[in-house]
DNA sequence: TTATTTCTAGGACAAGCGTCCCAATTCGTC
DNA sequence: GACGAATTGGGACGCTTGTCCTAGAAATAA
C-alpha cells in the first residue's frame, strides 16, 4: 500500500479513536489494531503520538472546512446557512449523545493535559467563529458578528455536553428551536437589535 | 492522623487533581505526592482508583448541595437564587477559564471512558436541575420549571466550555448579562411565555 | 538484473501504571 | 504497662505505555 493511503488510514482510525474514547486512553496499540498494522510500522509514519495528534487536528480542520464550504454553496441565505451549523446537533445527534462534541471534548482534555497543540486544537473553534461570523456580517450584524458567532458556539456547546448526559432528544429538540428562534430574531432586528437581547 | 482524616484529605487532593489534570491522567502516586503518604498507606483507605472516584463524587456533591443550600438562605427571591447559580462563572471564573467546569469536564470524560461512574457523575448536573427546576417553579414557572433549568444549565455549560478555550473575559461578560436578561424575561413573563421565546 | 529506497514486522527498552502484600509503627483500651 | 487493632511505609507483581531498533520484504529506478 502507498504510504500516504496507510498514513491517510491511520490518521482516520485515530480521528474516531480520539473522538470516542479520547486523546489519553487511546493507545498506539489501539490504532495499530484498527488498521491492523504493526507498531514498527506504525513509527514509520508517525514517530511520536503527538504527531498523531497534529495530525488528526489538520484532518478535523479539512473536514470542518470542507463542510462550511458545502453550507456555503448550498444555503441561499446567511440564515439558511447558520441553520446549517445548528442543525449539526441533528445530523451528528447519535454521536454527540455518546460522545459529546468533537472539538469541544478534545479542546477541554487538551486544556487539561496542558497539551502542546491546544492552540491548534482551539483553531477547530475558531474556523466556526470566523465562518459564523462572516454569515453574521451577510445578515447585516456587522457590528457584532463575532459576539453572535460566540454567543452560538456557546449555545451548541453546552446543548452537546447536556445532550451527552442525558440523551434527552425532547431537550435538544427545544434546544434546537430555541436556536432557531433565536437566529430568526437576529435576522429580523439586524444591527438594531440591543445585546441585552440576545 | 485519624482514619478520616487522611481519609479526607485523600479525597480533596484527588478532588482537585481530577478537575486540574483528569481523572486518567492522575495516578495514585500523583495524589499521594500531593496528601504525603505512602501508596502503601494509600491502599489503605482505597483498594482502587474507582473507590476514590466515588468518594470524590460523592464530595462534590455534597459540596454542591451545602453551597444551594447557602445560596437558599442568602437570596431573597427565586430570581436572586438563580442569579447565584449563572455567578459562578465570576466566582469561580479563573478555575474555568483554566480547567473548564468541574461537573462538565468529568461527565464527558467518564462517558468517553465508558466508565461505571458515569450515573454517579451525571447526578451532579442533576442535582443543580433538580434546585433549579424548584427555583423556578417558586417563580411561577410550575409548567416549564424543568425545562426553563435544563435550558439555564446548557447555557453556563456552554459559557464554560469556551472560557475554557478563549479566556476571554468580554465573552464572559456578555454571556453573563445575556442569562440574567433571559431571567428577567423568565419572571417576568410567568407561565405566559411561549418557549420559542426562551 | 541489480542497486537503492521505501515500507513492514516483530520485538526490546525503560518507565509508569493499578494493585497487592507484609513487616513495622502507632494508637486506643483494659 | 500490655495487648490487639488500626494505621503506615516500602517494596514487589504483572501489565501496558510510548519509544526505538534492526532485519527483511516490497517497490522503484538504473
Amino acid at each position: 500500500m502507498s504510504k500516504k493511503a496507510t498514513r491517510d488510514e491511520i490518521i482516520a482510525a485515530a480521528d474516531d479513536l480520539f473522538y470516542r474514547q479520547g486523546f489519553e486512553k487511546t493507545s498506539f496499540a489501539d490504532i495499530a489494531g484498527v488498521v491492523n498494522i504493526s507498531r514498527g510500522n506504525f513509527y514509520h509514519h508517525f514517530k511520536t503520538k503527538d504527531e498523531i495528534l497534529d495530525a488528526v487536528i489538520e484532518k478535523r480542520l479539512a473536514d470542518r472546512q470542507a463542510m462550511m464550504e458545502k453550507w456555503e454553496i448550498e444555503g441561499e441565505t446567511p440564515e439558511d446557512r447558520i441553520r446549517s451549523f445548528i442543525d449539526i446537533l441533528i445530523v451528528n445527534g447519535e454521536k454527540i449523545k455518546r460522545y459529546g462534541c468533537p472539538i469541544g471534548t478534545l479542546t477541554s482534555e487538551l486544556a487539561k493535559l496542558n497539551h502542546a497543540a491546544q492552540g491548534e486544537a482551539n483553531k477547530l473553534f475558531t474556523v466556526f467563529r470566523t465562518w459564523l461570523k462572516r454569515q453574521f456580517e451577510m445578515l447585516g450584524r456587522e457590528d457584532d458578528a463575532d459576539e453572535l458567532a460566540m454567543h452560538l458556539l456557546a449555545r451548541s456547546q453546552g446543548a452537546a455536553t447536556l445532550a451527552n448526559a442525558y440523551q434527552d432528544d425532547a431537550f435538544i429538540a427545544r434546544e434546537l428551536e430555541s436556536m432557531y428562534a433565536w437566529l430568526s430574531g437576529c435576522a429580523a432586528g439586524a444591527n438594531k437589535r440591543e445585546r441585552a437581547e440576545m
